[in-house]
DNA sequence: ACGGATCATACA
DNA sequence: TTGTATGAT
């Protein structure tokens, strides 16, 4: 089988950029006086002085490490100081310093394609710089050369003591019968840093990176010499690199993999895995993952660095260690509400920064259960679709919690577990979102085509959040069908619960207990306060169940594509789930039409601003959340106001178009209907059927046009 | 009976 | 496709 290798012959200029101890140095910015000062970052923690999450380079002289606790940090190292992380909702808030590391991105965005590695690390793609560089402007022909880029480390370079280091690299930066990719390196060696001395300027902050000619290397370096300084991989060094470099110092083989390759393979550096065979690497570890080996033991990666400054998912988490595990459904209610909170605002954030929109709520938990044998079973993870609002996520996470819960502790013996409740306990929740797409680019042009069709009085503002709750509804992309554990279900009786909540009414389920005890909380993001009418009530069941039609007609292709297990177990579940809604569609498509509001070509303009500027995708400035609250009681208000003014006569009455909008496949919109509109905006309504096959990296368009 | 909170990706 | 496992920071 012949697998696919990376051109082993890679000219690109790559570079890992590696914010230092980057909590620390977001708290000193914040306290100058603490620049210099052994410091270090603790996580709100009454155990032991909290858990340290990142240590300055003063401290560390000191022996103070991460993963230690405050206690033995001040034994160590008695002077030093311990800030601690803010907290918002009795869980660590680590908002700012996704903030911070925004700053930087858009700094590094502007030389060539940059990746989000992590909240603080990125890649960079600055071939095309490069060789722009050496075309126009080569290094040869310079005359001064930075002071930073001649602090730079160039790996295979003799400095000896008695030598002047910066002689040697202004030499080897000036070298004129170099070989191509060397050239190319000294070029990436002058805008790396003069991009570091950028970050600096403008954000106060170092960092240190690595140069190389693709990501494995260029990650590898910018370890190597911190912080606040940048190191070079030339290609004629790569293999005496490896040879003696230890296993587990490469990228994804920190773990089990690295452990195997030791233990099985007897193999201790990097070198040791050039005397295997593909072959042998394939059939030991799995074609793809043999290949990876192989290749690295070369020096060569051939990932390319992907054009994304966002992330791709947002999550809210905490754990509940040992004692302070969770033994009440209530008090899983109360955090979930917490976690909840967090991740909606997260949410409102980027929908109103970067134009996207999540579609996938997914809840994740960790137990432990004392009483019986199986007390290993892992608490499963579950998602559903996800509905934009405050109460609706917290709704649907709770939902998800119990059905969760359910299988977890066995599916009969609920009721049977008597006056006192089982011994579970949940020592880990966490809720994210994931499967976030950009509103479709074809808004823009539909808002143009209703501005002629007619007319209307709303506000442009009212127009954008409008429209943007709409498109909350859309379909993700190639997501037809979800499982249905979202679905309201009967709730599960917990008998003999000390609630958190004192004034528990009787006769309620939990749920309707939460929006009573709660719902006042509730003012930061969207608002959970209004009960939900008739119509968005309706919205959720539909949404999902609207899905059924698509995975029914499915049905015999994935029978085909499952493996028996997984067919199986999904039979069983859809028959345990029991009675449930069918046969609605979900074409949201038609609502969006009807409330595009046609004077909101302003939004097009602002998202035409969004796709270019990298700094507005990640300027999180003071005022961002000023239009970020109640974005769905917004749209339940639109939708009443909609009623009265009955605007475009395009088809029929409103509320009849309204509900049957709700029951339509999307497969089966008449295309003659879609055949009337203009063909610009055919296109993009085909492209919603198939959304997959846009191309959905804004970014990357942005960043090309510099 | 914790390094904690987030992310990404490969696999089945 | 969802859910799990692994890995990194």
């Amino acid at each position: 089988m012949p697998v696919a290798k990376p051109e082993s012959c890679d000219s690109r200029v790559i570079a890992h950029i590696d914010m230092d101890c980057f909590y620390v140095q977001v708290e000193q910015r914040k306290q100058p006086q603490l620049r210099g000062l052994p410091t270090a970052v603790v996580q709100y923690n009454e155990w032991k002085g909290g858990a340290l999450i990142a240590v300055s380079y003063e401290a560390r002289k000191f022996g103070v490490k991460r993963s230690m606790r405050g206690e033995e940090a001040k034994e160590v190292c008695p002077q030093i100081h311990l800030v601690q992380v803010p907290v918002a909702r009795g869980k660590a808030d680590l908002n700012g310093y996704r903030n911070a590391g925004s700053e930087v991105m858009s700094i590094l965005a502007r030389r060539g394609r940059c990746e989000r590695a992590s909240i603080d690390e990125v890649y960079l793609d600055l071939t095309d710089a490069a060789e722009t560089m050496l075309a126009e402007a080569p290094p040869q022909h310079l005359e001064a050369i930075d002071e930073e880029a001649l602090k730079s480390h160039i790996l295979g370079l003799n400095n000896e003591d008695g030598s002047d280091v910066k002689e040697i690299v202004r030499n080897w930066i000036h070298r004129c019968h170099a070989d191509h990719r060397d050239k190319l390196l000294a070029c990436g060696i002058l805008i790396v840093a003069e991009l570091r001395m950028q970050v600096l300027k403008e954000t106060e902050f170092t960092c240190s990176a690595g140069i190389a000619h693709n990501k494995m290397l260029a990650k590898l370096a910018s370890g190597m010499n911190k912080p606040a300084q940048q190191t070079v991989v030339p290609f004629s060094s790569v293999q005496g690199l490896l040879n003696s470099l230890p296993i587990r110092k490469m990228k994804q083989l920190g773990g089990k993999l690295g452990m195997s390759l030791q233990i099985d393979m007897g193999v201790n550096t990097v070198g040791d895995l050039l005397q295997f065979s593909e072959e042998k690497l394939q059939e030991r570890y799995g074609l793809n993952t043999g290949t990876w080996l192989w290749n690295i033991a070369r020096g060569i990666n051939g990932e390319a660095v992907e054009g994304r400054l966002l992330p791709k998912s947002h999550g809210s988490g905490k754990t509940f260690p040992g004692p302070r595990a969770l033994k009440t459904v209530s008090a899983v209610q109360h955090w979930l509400n917490q976690l909840c909170e967090e991740l909606s605002e997260r949410l409102c954030s980027d929908l109103e920064q970067n134009k996207r929109i999540a579609h996938t709520l997914t809840l994740h938990a960790r137990a432990y259960k004392s009483s019986d044998s199986d007390s290993e079973k892992k608490f499963p993870s579950k998602s559903c679709p996800l509905r934009y609002g405050t109460a609706k996520i917290q709704e649907d996470a709770f939902n998800l919690f119990q059905a969760g819960l359910r299988e977890y502790i066995g599916l009969y013996g609920v009721k049977s577990q008597g006056s006192h409740y089982s011994r579970w306990g949940i020592t880990s929740l966490s809720v994210s979102a994931s499967k976030i797409v950009p509103i479709p680019s074809g808004t823009c042009s539909i808002v143009k085509y209703f501005h002629w069709q007619s007319s209307s009085h709303f506000s442009s503002i009212q127009s954008a959040e409008n429209l943007r709750m709409d498109a909350t509804h859309l379909s993700p992309p190639g997501n037809e069908s979800y499982s249905e554990v979202g679905l309201p279900e009967p709730k599960i009786h917990f008998p003999g619960e000390d609630s958190w909540i004192e004034d528990t009414t009787p006769g309620l389920g939990l749920q309707e207990q939460k929006i009573n005890v709660w719902k006042d909380e509730d003012l930061s993001c969207s608002p959970s306060k209004k009960k939900v009418d008739g119509f968005t009530e309706d919205t959720s069941p539909l949404l999902l169940s609207g899905t059924q039609g698509c995975l029914e007609q499915n049905q015999n292709k994935q029978q085909r594509e499952f493996s028996k297990d997984e067919s199986r177990f999904k039979s069983e579940y859809r028959e345990q789930k029991g009675t449930r809604l069918k046969n609605k569609g979900t074409s949201s498509i038609l609502k969006f039409f009807k409330s595009c509001n046609p004077s909101g070509t302003s939004l097009s303009q602002e998202h035409d601003r969004t796709v270019q500027g990298t700094d507005a995708q990640l300027t999180n400035g003071a005022g961002f959340q000023s239009s970020c609250h109640n974005l769905a009681e917004l749209n339940e208000v639109e939708v009443a106001k909609e009623n009265g003014t009955s605007s475009h006569s395009y088809i029929r009455d409103q509320d009849e178009w309204r509900r049957e909008a709700w029951s339509y496949n999307i497969n089966e919109i008449d295309p003659s209907v879609i055949d009337e509109l203009p063909m610009e905006i055919q296109d993009e309504i085909q492209a919603w059927l198939r959304p997959r096959k846009r191309p959905n990296n804004i970014v990357q368009r942005g960043i090309n046009h510099d």
